[in-house]
DNA sequence: CTGAAAGCGCTAACAA
DNA sequence: TTGTTAGCGCTTTCAG
């Protein structure tokens, strides 16, 4: 068995509350104790039993995150990132995935408040965010990043997806584009909405909204390509994977970007500045939103004023060779 | 605060110990008594503190994962499927990352095992595994992946990846190529040296070999490129990111795909059907190995004959468009 | 500042 | 088949 906090007392002649003291620095030790505490945890090569102790106190250091899908390149950069500020805070960071089902969502969470976690980081999947009261009911402090916009209760990072549509609308207003479609996985997201809205906005007329359908009920190219209007002379994806299928639509009517159609993509990932032609995109700040994500969750663990941040990040466009002049 | 298992007893009318014997059903119990703390459980939305029984049992129902790297759509996808497993069988899956360095690799594989997980899958980043003995010292159930071939007191799961490479030659030089140049991050890992040696046996004469970097330390395209030689008429990635790299790489030199080079990439992902060209690539069988990978785990926690399983998958070509005559 | 003692919620051993 | 009892390793009073 592993050495116990007892060991280390006796190891270091003093009481088992005493190391306990010690290594939560919560009260005061005289600095004589600490160190003998300090020597014997180090050469009996202690590690607290996590489990004893948050059954005791109630509190773990574990970070639950929640996301609608694990290969989703912006999320995994999203974990990725937040997994490296936990751990360098000691943190653990525990991953689950929703597969971008409220139910599933549910089921996950409530799972995850069992270990009563010390915060929760949630990319939700639908608009409304059914398990909120289920979190902030158990008090766990709750972040929210992407979708669901602002709820009481918890903070929230995004970007700014207003501003992401009319920038996109703008660039191509710029090369002469009028008749535009819009591809995404649903249109009943909050992120995505707002990029339309701020698309729409800019443009002055509707969009040709193309659903693409979610992870399993994703429709089939040959389905996608049939909604496509011929008299659009160009195309946004809103999103990272419907990025790919406006792709692949195109492709499939043997229209060539950006002769034909110019394409503008969401998410800016590695293979679209090597893609032949490279695309033109929307970057997210991934590492910056996850900065502020995690900052946000620690302020409310460590029990500050419970304000719900609402923060904003600037998206970038990057040009690339998909986007061409409308007359061409 | 929580319901606990004597309110459930109580509301049941039976014994906290009986309540537990129902729910993990170890031992046998009376039909009546068992319908009662059933419906005890479902009026109260009673939820066992894992803490605790962790505590006194010792052994959790968490599956602990670590991989180099959660931005690898390669590991992704791996952990997906395997989480979803996990999930089927009531166990949570704890994911890590190892940002493909040892020692954060063994300093998370010691903190994973703080919380005695039911079972480890590691996708190890190097050859020789240093946290075998931590592993198999705390007695735990583990699964390897992908690297660092069979070791002792695990399982192993991984494509043939000698064959992967005698394919890919074969295809090469049924295609009339002969001189070839192999990019991956590193040399030094079992896999990729593997895959190396299928291309060399098949091919009859050495690969140039360019080594990318790894993650933090991966090299600038412009030079990756100065390694390139002009002779070779074909390049081979022998991974994901490698095939970005080498993609980009030839793109920097002016070369195009594949009327100068041909190109076979590894891994196949959603951007090489539609990229132009289109990648020719090797695919692995992610959701076949993640089930074998489970189904292993699981016979091991089950307690089953200790036997080291060494899966090796079948890996597939996928002829695309980046692959054409030496000639040309 | 330190130690003794209680007890978090659960399960394993044993007795009934 | 069931209940009683003890105790997992830790943190938290509370006395000293």
């Amino acid at each position: 068995m592993a050495v116990t906090i007892k060991q280390v007392a006796e190891y270091a002649g003093v009481s088992a509350a005493t190391v306990s003291n010690v290594l939560s620095d919560s009260k005061s030790v005289r600095e004589e104790s600490r160190r003998k505490v300090m020597a014997a945890v180090k050469a009996l090569n202690y590690k607290a039993n996590p489990a004893a102790s948050l059954l005791r106190s109630g509190r773990s250091n574990v970070i639950g995150a929640v996301v609608p899908n694990l290969q989703n390149p912006f999320f995994a950069a999203m974990l990725a990132a937040i997994e490296r500020h936990c751990g360098d805070d000691g943190y653990e960071l525990i991953v689950a995935s929703s597969n971008d089902n409220e139910t599933t969502e549910t089921a996950r969470i409530r799972s995850l408040l069992t270990w009563r976690p010390a915060g929760l980081f949630v990319v939700p999947c639908s608009r409304n965010f059914p398990s909120l009261d289920l979190v902030t009911g158990a008090d766990v402090p709750l972040v929210l990043a992407d979708r669901a916009a602002s709820q009481r209760g918890a903070d929230f990072v995004e970007i700014d997806n207003r501003l992401a549509g009319r920038m996109t609308a703008e660039k191509l207003r710029e090369l002469g584009h009028s008749r535009v479609a819009a591809f995404a996985p649903s249109f009943d997201v909050d992120n995505i909405r707002e990029r339309l809205a701020g698309l729409t906005e800019t443009l002055g007329t509707p969009l040709r909204q193309i659903a693409i359908g979610r992870e399993q009920d994703r429709l089939d190219v040959a389905d996608v390509a049939a909604l496509w209007e011929d008299d659009c002379t160009a195309a946004v994806a809103l999103t990272n994977s419907a990025t790919l299928m406006a792709l692949a639509a195109l492709r499939h009517l043997g229209r060539t970007v950006p002769d034909d159609v110019s394409l503008i993509g969401f998410d800016d990932y590695d293979w679209m500045a090597v893609a032949a032609p490279s695309i033109t995109a929307i970057r997210q700040p991934v590492r910056e939103m996850a900065q502020v994500a995690w900052d946000s969750l620690r302020k409310r663990i460590k029990g500050g004023a419970a304000l719900n941040t609402h923060t904003m990040h600037q998206p970038e466009l990057i040009i690339r060779e998909s986007t061409a002049p409308a007359s061409r």
